[in-house]
DNA sequence: AATTCCGGAGAACAGTTGTTAACTGCATGG
DNA sequence: CCATGCAGTTAACAACTGTTCTCCGGAATT
């Protein structure tokens, strides 16, 4: 069914991925509520106005850019926390994950990071329905686990809330960072690791007492 | 030795405050990368050029606001982590603490959670510095804690890491929250224990096979 | 082949920004 | 009581912002 797209639509589709990849670069330094229209247009290369044909606003362009940021991760996600494999080697898959997804993209990191609490509603709360979606996800998959199996739905959305927290915050941690100082870089991995093995040790005795 | 500073002195205190009160207030609905020195002048109905006897830019008075935000948490912190009473009492204490600490100062927990990642790099590495000499201060008390007793440092910190992170995910929850849902915040709260709760139980078999 | 459609350019708009300089008036210290 | 210090003012600057309207050229449609 894909129709490839005529030359029209391919340039369009071109120059408004040129706007999402410089608005991601220039995002790095400075919040969305700041960037400028004009700003991402001059880097582009491409008069203000153009900026119209494909975003109502700089607001509009952050919603996309949600989008672009956390809508391929969910089977990533799917599969971290699938139970498969022993608990020891399920953690350390996880956080290997995060560390190499923060090393692909971490423009996309950081955007998320800083704009999860930004000054944009609209993009607060695409990136608050995307994290609801996955803490779903990670319910879902909790559900399946022998661990947590017969839990209550309250007990399962508590803990797809904590390990969804864990790995936001873990990714920030990786974020901040440099890849080049692997000594720094490996006590971030051993501290998320300590802390998904307590969370798991806490799992194992929760309905035990 | 508190000497009745001078009426000049005093004006300037007085303005110096209006300034880091309107700035904080105007920060509800934009982030800091975004104010203008100018707008917080306007607001308090001063001339833009009295911003500079105060704060050499916009990220100076962010830094400002970070002391005035964090600066007066530590003792409350302390108080809250210590090990007094039951640990059932205990988390209850310490969520319905973060409950009202968020509705007495909701602007000040805003601009941290906003500015924790934001756009501007002094900001940050400010609250940086505060949640670390939190997170210190939580070890510390941890290592009082007869439950965790005798734990190496790695293992200490990696706890107080994990109490400091859901401190902040659930006052950023409780702000999210309208204070007139009463429900809404009963299960936010609810939710808060019941993660308490299992990194309790994991922290009591963390040695124990 | 003729016509419509539409992504992008260009120019102009009123309004905003940070920063500079030189000033005024009043509390302060000698 | 007088001279100094200093918080705050006024005016002006070049640079920047989002938005509107008009136009152009080439792809798409008929």
């Amino acid at each position: 069914m894909s129709h490839t797209l005529g030359i029209r639509q391919a340039q369009k589709q071109k120059t408004r991925q040129a706007l999402l990849d410089a608005a991601l670069r220039l995002l790095e330094e400075q919040s969305l509520s700041s960037l400028g229209l004009r700003e991402v247009t001059r880097a582009v290369g491409v008069a203000p106005t153009a900026f119209y044909r494909h975003f109502r606003s700089t607001a509009d362009l952050g919603v996309a850019l949600v989008e672009e940021a956390l809508g391929s991760l969910h089977a990533m996600i799917r599969t971290t926390v699938s139970p498969s494999g022993d608990s020891e080697e399920r953690i350390d898959r996880a956080v290997k994950l995060i560390a190499r997804h923060v090393d692909e993209h971490p423009a996309h990191v950081r955007f998320i990071a800083r704009e999860r609490h930004g000054g944009v509603q609209p993009v607060r709360e695409a990136i608050g329905d995307q994290l609801a979606r996955f803490t779903e996800e990670v319910r879902a998959e909790l559900a399946k686990d022998p661990v947590s199996a017969g839990w209550s739905d309250e007990d399962l959305m508590m803990l797809a809330h904590l390990y969804v927290d864990q790995m936001l915050s873990t990714a920030s941690l990786f974020l901040e960072t440099p890849a080049e100082d692997g000594e720094e870089r490996a006590r971030v991995a051993d501290l998320a690791r300590r802390q998904l093995r307590l969370i798991s040790l806490g799992r194992r005795h929760w309905n035990a007492e």
